[in-house]
DNA sequence: GGCATCTTCCTTGGTACGGCGCATCTGATT
DNA sequence: AATCAGATGCGCCGTACCAAGGAAGATGCC
């Protein structure tokens, strides 16, 4: 039953969505086509139409959750003349993001808790690895813009602090999607804030 | 071919370290026992033998691989009258052991990049929730115990500060596992302690 | 101490199960 | 008519788990 050109994208849309809940609810090897082509009212035929196979799916999942945080990290990047504000920008918009958007969620479940990380899934690893240095590299820039105009006080080098502020981001959560009990992330967003500035000595 | 007593303690062993370096090599779910058994030298009996199924011997492999880290969290806590000592210690073995010592980091390379947390590992899961908790109290105490002290100059709560202080490690182990050629966890070791101590209010 | 018995540790073959991927078929759209 | 979007069924494979069996140390008895 051929639908129209629209009709099939969106049937793809419906795919990646319902693969995008399950994988990162039951994690990737214990999600089969058969659940994800139930999840999306469809059968496993579609999937096979759309995508390659299982990993192929894996990867388009990853690309598509993970819009919002690529849209971040270009909107900071422009950013360049006002270092400090694009900094706490993006620390406060990825934590609420963290907190409110389900997508943006989910992708970070997926590939801190719900993935193995081996071989099959050498292409997705690049891809994620790549998008982590560029990350970095923004963070290294603005920092050593603010430092630069004298905005912050520290004789450390901004190669370092720019590495530093990607794995505080990170720690905070990969422990909090570790054990969301832990902490509630939403009360303890303004502290983890404040703390960054310390952390780049800019009490 | 039944052996001594010390011998079936030995072939526990044996699976449960070639066990480890295949959870952490290749993944949980496409590690199978079968290859287990082969790298350890014996057949599947024994695993079952051992073990009650494979969820069981996943869990065991964890408890034996985290030795290291829970011997170090109890050397820690034992040192209360010297909180920044104790801490400045745990900071530096922790990331030592992560960059030197095989087991520690298969335990974490294990826990963070090759499993895929589900309801069926619950159990473990309680475990390591466990495992965290009692990090952060240990560095919750610490934390107090230097600000009564007057060793460290903050005005945030010590809970908050026990809890940064765990994701701040976390951070760094889990960026640098997940891409260990985005730099030198050796030689970064200096530079992450001192900045620690930046973020505790200590300069 | 010597013998029979029991228990422990391990081997091997077999079974049941479920998933991925492909081949084939259908029917609407252009 | 030709092509696209999707449904369905089947083959192949691999894996966890479960007997049944066996061999050698441990144990009890005289």
């Amino acid at each position: 039953m051929r639908r129209t050109k629209e009709d099939a994208e969106k049937t793809r849309q419906t795919v990646l969505e319902a693969a995008l809940k399950l994988f990162s609810r039951d994690g990737y090897s214990l999600t089969t086509l058969s659940r994800i082509a139930k999840e999306a009212g469809c059968s496993r035929g579609p999937i096979y139409w759309h995508f390659e196979n299982k990993d192929d799916l894996y990867e388009a999942v990853l690309a598509y959750s993970q819009e919002p945080l690529e849209a971040l990290v270009a909107e900071c990047s422009g950013m360049r003349e006002t270092p400090i504000e694009a900094m706490d920008h993006f620390i406060e918009r990825w934590l609420s993001l963290l907190a409110n958007d389900r997508k943006y969620r989910q992708s970070f479940e997926i590939l801190l808790n719900k993935t193995e990380l081996t071989d099959a899934m050498s292409r997705t690893l690049k891809r994620e690895r790549a998008l982590t240095r560029s990350i970095i590299a923004m963070f290294r820039h603005l920092v050593a813009q603010a430092a630069e105009q004298g905005l912050i006080s520290t004789q450390e080098d901004p190669e370092d602090l720019g590495l530093l502020s990607y794995t505080y981001l990170m720690g905070i959560t990969q422990t909090w999607l570790f054990a969301p009990k832990l902490f509630s992330l939403k009360q303890e967003t303004a502290f983890f804030q404040r703390q960054f500035w310390v952390l780049l000595g800019r009490g």
